[in-house]
DNA sequence: CTGTGTTTGTTGCAAACGCAACGAAATCTC
DNA sequence: GAGATTTCGTTGCGTTTGCAACAAACACAG
């Protein structure tokens, strides 16, 4: 967890009771549900979560791509990219190409490998987040994607659809 | 993240986009806001969140309190808490005292010292949350709450007040 | 072209983590 | 009470993380 947001640095007000509410079950109800779903690929002797993200961001691409511009979208540092590249890559899911054009980096390309096991690990992730958030219907997830986007001050809606 | 959660198994279906929605949203914003905080508390040169509600834990207990008491509020691991708590033992802000009921374990004790740190945190924790969650009114935010809590299946409002 | 600053990505090191194995006390069973 | 089982907490070990320092390619100013 690192990266960092706007600081607008308000009055540096106490938050009010429901702030502090929305803030404990945010953090609670976050970690078990993302534990849920990473027990479940766990269990199935699959890669991490991250690992499925850089490999639907690199097929949604459809084309090799550059570190930079997967650490963006995925919300993570270079270096913490740089190391997950170093052991999906010793794993075969996807290689590090020539850039011709920026000699500094190189372009990460998925192989057939990386395309089957992402799709794989779907066949674990999909069930297991709609098991893990089946308590809610379809338009409370609605209201609570929008509640939390305008939280995050967010559009961007990713997809971890396959 | 570990922990595990009631598995009943339905019937392995494919989420709904409104739930994939509320997935994506609920994994990044939390992820930001966290961020956000832990930011900030790191800038003023004070322990991360984890520490906080140890000593907040230890502090609403009231009285010195078995590590396998602070584990389930605090939804972390048997080891996790150990070493955890080796760490703040180091630091002064708790200590590990006899348990005669059971002398398996131990107690933990907040010191002076771990009263006064939670109070200091307590000063950027505080505005740092109201920052991260500025973009939502309190009647969202409750909603918000409701919402997750129903997600989670939890009640349990555990208030990082102090 | 030369020097200065920026962008892109990697790496050495110390700290922290996850797991599985462990020891010791409590509890249960006969 | 002897022996098996469970609970509570710790630890060895290999992996992963965060941070700060770094190298190399680019961009740009003169």
């Amino acid at each position: 967890m690192r990266l960092q947001q706007t600081q607008l640095k308000g009055p540096s007000r106490i938050p009010s009771d429901p702030i502090q509410r929305a803030w404990i079950a945010l953090g609670r109800v976050s970690q078990l549900v993302q534990c849920d779903v990473d027990n479940a690929l766990k269990e199935a002797g699959l890669p991490e979560l991250t690992w499925y993200t850089v490999l639907w961001e690199l097929e949604r691409a459809g084309k090799p791509t550059r570190p930079k511009d997967l650490a963006i979208p995925l919300f993570i540092l270079p270096y913490q990219l740089s190391r997950l590249v170093d052991r999906m890559e010793k794993d075969g899911l996807l290689k590090r190409i020539e850039c011709k054009e920026d000699k500094r980096g190189h372009l990460l390309e998925l192989t057939p490998k990386g395309f089957t096991m992402r799709k794989q690990m779907w066949t674990v992730y999909a069930p297991a987040m709609d098991e893990a958030l089946k308590r809610i219907s379809d338009p409370e997830a609605l209201e609570l994607a929008r509640l939390l986007n305008k939280l995050g001050g967010l559009e961007y809606p990713v997809q971890p659809k396959g």
